[in-house]
RNA sequence: GGUGCGUUGGAGGAACUGGCUAACUCGUUGCCCUUUCAAGGCAAAGAUUACGGGUUCAAACCCCGUACGCACUACCA
């Protein structure tokens, strides 16, 4: 058997979704699997909706993601250019071929008349399939039409294709991940692929594309299912190899409606910049569709590789729950080492001054606050308070609530006057405020978390955070004492 | 409207070619731990496998119908 060839091929008129991370994913580790190659073509055949900055998307979030291509247009390959744009030239060619094989003619007709024909067959709720009026154009009327200056798009003659190749009008595929897909060719009309600019269009230049570039296995979105039964037709009027196909089911929001920005990111790099960890969102969406035989859901890319099959793929869409990929998140969080995590952090704590602390105290603090992070960029809002020297901004309900109780009041009194004389290290300060804590709940009855609060609200503004012993050394005993007597009324 | 694909607890999903009380993970709830919030540990609840028929000793798995969802139905990709 030859090698496996897979491919990804992006359309660059938007970031890199998260629905195409998937695809790329499963080709990729398909390729993988089989020691095959994974390639990825961009098609930009629709210059109005293209732009170099998605290119420059896809190609970031798919490095990011680490599903690093073998051939493609930065790498180069055997069966370049591996940008449709730059392949221009090579397309005609086929064109000619399929005309001179009269599975393929020239439409003259307008978009209006092909309107009006759609309008025509929606009123009498009859199913649109082009009439087909310019298949039997003679040379006298092509050349009395091109006179009036009308340029012809090309359309491929599904009938004429499926009769030479198929007994009846039925045509079926073995699908990867779908099994038998059958399909009345009746009811496809003839499309077009070449359109009257000369640009060819999506379902023919995949065709010439991927034989091209001698893909062999074809794994994409259900949402091409219908598309490959011109395309097969395509490659065989060609003699071209077909490819075998795979079609993977959507990904939905949690509404079931398709995932869109209202949703929250989609776009691989929203979910960058929101925190998300690239390897966290590969493993979440591979459990999309994809369910390990050990049960073990977190796994790395090799290890999900060895364990792939492609035909145990679910074929039903599934929904994109962003609780899960929080969770799953949160656990590559946890396995970071906190020299790696404290660097990847910095970019979410450019709002504070870090020159404040040194970089014992900065180790310090990130190893404190890491624990119940979800995102990366949780960290933003867990750390203000180890940053402004003598101030701290106050919650105004911490201050009523917390602070200015009676309870309060006398235990940081007494706080502040204690912790004067003690030493100010974690060891030291632990073992003096547990004392603190006993004192107060033997002679007074507090508890030991009233206790606490007390002491963090002052120092912190806040009720909860980090370990209270850690922050106060990360502070010093100036900074902490300060705010403590600031607190005071 | 037509065509195609799909439907297992709130979500992801397991159950090999029909055969035990339908896994596991997230979430939810409760408990424990505790200087707080989390995290972590433990436990529980939650499914007559969309619905209705049929085949069979036996069906989530096979067949038929219904409903619902999604996709496609472009000189977009």
């Amino acid at each position: 058997m030859s090698e496996v060839r897979v491919r990804i091929a992006p359309s660059p008129s938007g970031n890199l979704h998260v629905g195409t991370a998937r695809t790329a994913l499963f080709n990729y580790l398909f390729a993988k699997k089989n020691n095959g190659k994974f390639v990825l073509r961009i098609e930009d055949t629709d210059a109005e909706r293209t732009s170099q900055e998605y290119v420059d998307n896809i190609f970031d979030s798919l490095k990011a993601l680490g599903l690093n291509w073998d051939e493609g247009p930065d790498v180069g390959g055997n069966y370049g250019p591996y940008t449709q744009s730059e392949r221009f030239d090579i397309y005609p060619k086929y064109i000619q071929e399929l005309l001179d094989k009269g599975f393929a003619y020239e439409c003259f007709c307008t978009p209006e008349e092909l309107e009006a024909e759609k309008e025509e067959a929606t009123r009498n709720k009859k199913p649109y399939v082009y009439t087909r009026k310019c298949e039997n154009l003679t040379e006298e009327e092509k050349a009395k039409l091109r006179a009036e200056g009308r340029k012809p798009a090309i359309r491929f003659n599904i009938a004429k294709a499926q009769k030479a190749f198929h007994e009846s009008s039925i045509l079926e595929f073995d699908d990867l991940v779908k099994g038998k897909l059958h399909m009345d060719t009746d009811l496809i009309g003839d499309f077009v692929i070449m359109k009257s600019n000369g640009a060819p269009t999506y379902n023919y230049a995949v065709v010439i594309d991927d034989a091209l570039m001698h893909i062999t296995h074809v794994i994409r979105g259900e949402d091409h299912i219908s598309n490959t039964y011109k395309q097969i037709l395509i490659f065989e009027a060609l003699g071209f190899e077909v490819p075998r196909f795979g079609h993977l089911g959507m990904i939905l929001a949690p509404d079931r409606s398709k995932l869109s920005k209202r949703h929250g990111a989609t776009a691989v790099s929203d979910f960058v910049e929101q925190g998300y960890l690239t390897d966290a969102l590969l493993n979440f969406v591979a459990l999309l569709g994809w369910a390990p035989s050990d049960g073990e859901e977190i796994k790395t890319v090799d290890e999900i590789a060895a364990d792939f099959r492609i035909g145990e793929i679910s074929s039903s869409n599934s929904i994109f729950e962003y609780d899960k990929l929080k969770w799953m998140n949160s656990q590559y969080i946890k396995k970071i080492p906190t020299e790696e995590l404290k660097e990847m952090l910095k970019k979410y704590l450019t709002k504070y001054d870090l020159t404040e602390l040194t970089d014992a105290q900065y180790t310090r603090m990130i190893e404190i606050t890491r624990e119940p992070l979800t995102l990366l960029s949780d960290i933003t809002d867990a750390v203000p308070y180890f940053f402004g020297g003598k101030n701290v901004e106050i919650d105004p309900e911490v201050q009523t609530n917390t602070i200015e109780t009676e309870l309060s009041q006398d235990v940081l009194k007494t706080f502040v006057e204690q912790a004067e004389t003690w030493e100010w290290t974690e060891e030291n300060l632990h073992e003096k405020l547990e004392a603190f804590r006993g004192y107060f709940k033997e002679q007074k009855g507090y508890k030991p978390k009233f206790t606490m609060w007390a002491i963090r609200a002052a120092v912190t503004g806040r009720t909860c955070g980090a370990d209270m012993v850690a922050t106060l050394v990360i502070l010093g005993k100036e900074n902490s004492l300060a705010r403590a007597k600031k607190a005071l009324k």
